[in-house]
DNA sequence: GAGGTTGTTCGACGCATGTCGAACAAGGGT
DNA sequence: ACCCTTGTTCGACATGCGTCGAACAACCTC
């Protein structure tokens, strides 16, 4: 929050869903792009930051997965230049069984 | 939208569910207040919009409620100087299984 | 180590949203 | 008729949020 001038360290905070609180998460899934990154995590496996490309620059998607991750809702490992994110879908379901899915299953409405 | 001086007659409109789109039932469900005033409803049945007593002015209870009601999550009846809302549990329930109970089940963190 | 790639952070911009008090509308009572 | 109650709307304010370009950091490769 106070970081000025670049700290340096990256702290990829990731918190315990317990502490998250749901309007937090609810929040984190009520945006088009943040829910489209969560449709494609859901298929499974890790997936390289880039590969998300839904139309807004990569400053707004870095953005967008610093949201989610700080909601609980993804995991991030670096390697190398790149971060590879997933979601936390165990986690998820035991703490909101249900809610996943029903958001998952929802009508595309492009 | 572009109403000034007040036209009269106070539509009240409450969308078919499928017209909604899933961010706007989170973005709905993603605040305190209106969290509050949905785990109420979910004991089923009516009640009057002066019930809820959050902590908030009637106007901004009134816009939660506007919110609420547009997003498909709740239906309004007028009876009298009073207004009945209550949940479209059913609606929801069937378009979003599971989502509902998750967010109700979910830790109460006050 | 110079240059390219990948991703984060900063600062700025506009728009949406939560909040309130005040004014208003519609009904119900006496 | 008058007043009180209930709820909505308006206008204003502050804050939050999505978006971007630009600068920066870390890393990899040549």
């Amino acid at each position: 929050m106070s970081n000025k001038g670049y700290t340096g360290h990256m702290e990829l905070h990731e918190p315990e869903l317990r502490d998250v609180p749901v309007t937090a998460v609810l929040a984190a899934l009520a945006d088009d792009v943040r829910l489209q990154i969560v449709r494609a995590l859901a298929e499974g496996g890790e997936y390289a930051c880039g590969t998300f490309e839904f139309g807004v620059s990569k400053a707004t998607r870095s953005h967008h997965l610093k949201v989610l991750r700080e909601a609980g809702l993804t995991r991030t490992r670096a390697a190398g230049t790149s971060r590879y994110v997933r979601l936390r879908r165990d986690e998820l379901d035991r703490l909101y069984p249900g809610l996943l899915d029903a958001v998952l299953t929802a009508p595309t409405r492009s």
